[in-house]
DNA sequence: CGATCGGTTGAAGACCTTCAAAAGCAGTGG
DNA sequence: CCACTGCTTTTGAAGGTCTTCAACCGATCG
């Protein structure tokens, strides 16, 4: 009964606009940018869909653009020898892929949409060249990837330190976190994966994905209706990250 | 007895050295670069000393430089709550530490010197103004920071989905590959860090990293005499990656 | 309408942790 | 030089957390 209320907000009326007016600006390159130079950046972009489930790029394909999610979720993830899944990240829009790539000039990883998406294709040289007279566009871009650096930092920490129930109540935090930054309700939100996936990410089985949201639930800090997911009690699912209970 | 053998190449008639004859050369900022201009990089950056414990730089302090490693080890780690410890990475000569700090101005982690070591400090405004003149430099910038990316998602990929084994002998064959990266022997060396920051690192206990020691040892894979570590069997180590046996 | 996929739930067991004790080693000061 | 102290490492035994295996349910889809 929940899904109907949460409008999963692609709009994709907003597809052929310029970075100029795109309502991800603040998260995006062209923070900080002048508006002549934000519009030789859109220049040297192209809009490029994904249905769900298609591939933006394989592991091993030469890379040559970077990409800007504009709607629409993504799995970045690995292939072991005998083909599983191993998922390294989920990006939301505003987020960029492939900058992992840029070092062997190689994608290493598989993304993936979760939904039907829009990306912006950047190519990466003219990214490079284009800095170059930009300051801000090389400032901004130099920020994305730390970000990026710190995020991973903290994924390790996750994966490093804490039991189940932390790791699921941080996960669910995390997205509630992005969603707010993008405009969307941190407490009210619809998970575009699996329990596999959330379990495979987090280091967990999809089992014990399971359990945990149906404890979360009887606890009274969430409430789930398969993938619809309600935050409760934001405070208390941040102290179980303190107190390991 | 075997302490002895392994000399930890510190070498301090190095430190005055510019960036055109660093023996990091390679593997830094200045690699492709063109002599004259590798040479106002190097006017930009100083040396530093660290001595064993001395921390580098600390968790909440501005940021203002990054740190290349000439010399010696370092643990990147964040501290909870309860004054705990937790790793977040090792690095060695011709590693970068810093970048995660670019996108608030602010460092997230602590950097500690293992040993006594030497840097060389850059200033982060100072590197991005001189990038722009030098594209050789802003790609390779890019391009280490892309291989720190890279770096992380294989360590979030250990630990979300290697058993204990796997983890000790991945991290074996890390340091491993690094070490041989930087010309010393990539089967024999002395491990910096005591078994409880490998446990920590490795999201273990410091008892099952000092167990599965002995094990490998046992199984005549390594050799092991407290911190003196040698690989005896490097694809058995490997094969151990495949298949969790 | 059977088949497939995603999700839930229970029971058994593996893997790793926790607790504990003792030995090794390094540095310090008498 | 040796004893002392603190830190690191080893090793054993017990216990907990999470996985594995398995059965079942509901929804979706050709």
């Amino acid at each position: 009964m929940l899904l109907q209320s949460i409008p999963i907000k692609v709009n994709l009326t907003h597809l052929k606009e310029s970075c100029t007016s795109c309502s991800l600006h603040e998260l995006c390159l062209p923070f900080g940018m002048r508006l002549d130079d934000v519009e030789l950046l859109d220049k040297i972009t192209a809009n490029r869909k994904c249905r769900r489930g298609e591939r933006l790029y394989h592991s091993g394909e030469p890379f040559q653009s970077l990409y800007v999610i504009k709607s629409g979720f993504f799995k970045v993830f690995d292939l072991d020898e005998e083909g599983k899944e191993k998922i390294v990240g989920f990006y939301m829009p505003g987020e960029i892929l492939g900058m992992e790539a840029i070092n062997k000039n190689r994608f290493h990883y598989n993304a993936v949409a979760m939904e039907d998406a829009a990306v912006c294709e950047t190519p990466f040289g003219a990214l490079e060249k284009l800095s170059h007279t930009i300051p801000a566009l090389s400032h901004q871009f130099h920020k994305l990837m730390s970000r990026e650096i710190m995020q991973e930092h903290e994924h390790i920490l996750l994966l490093g330190t804490m039991r189940a129930p932390q790791r699921v109540a941080a996960f669910l935090l995390n997205l509630s976190r992005r969603f707010a930054a993008r405009g969307y309700s941190p407490t009210h939100f619809y998970l575009r994966m699996t329990r596999e996936e959330i379990g495979n990410y987090l280091g967990l089985t999809l089992e014990t994905i399971s359990r945990l949201f149906a404890k979360f639930h009887e606890d009274g800090l969430i409430s789930v209706h398969s993938r619809d997911i309600e935050i409760r009690d934001l405070a208390g699912l941040q102290k179980l990250l303190e107190h390991p209970a």
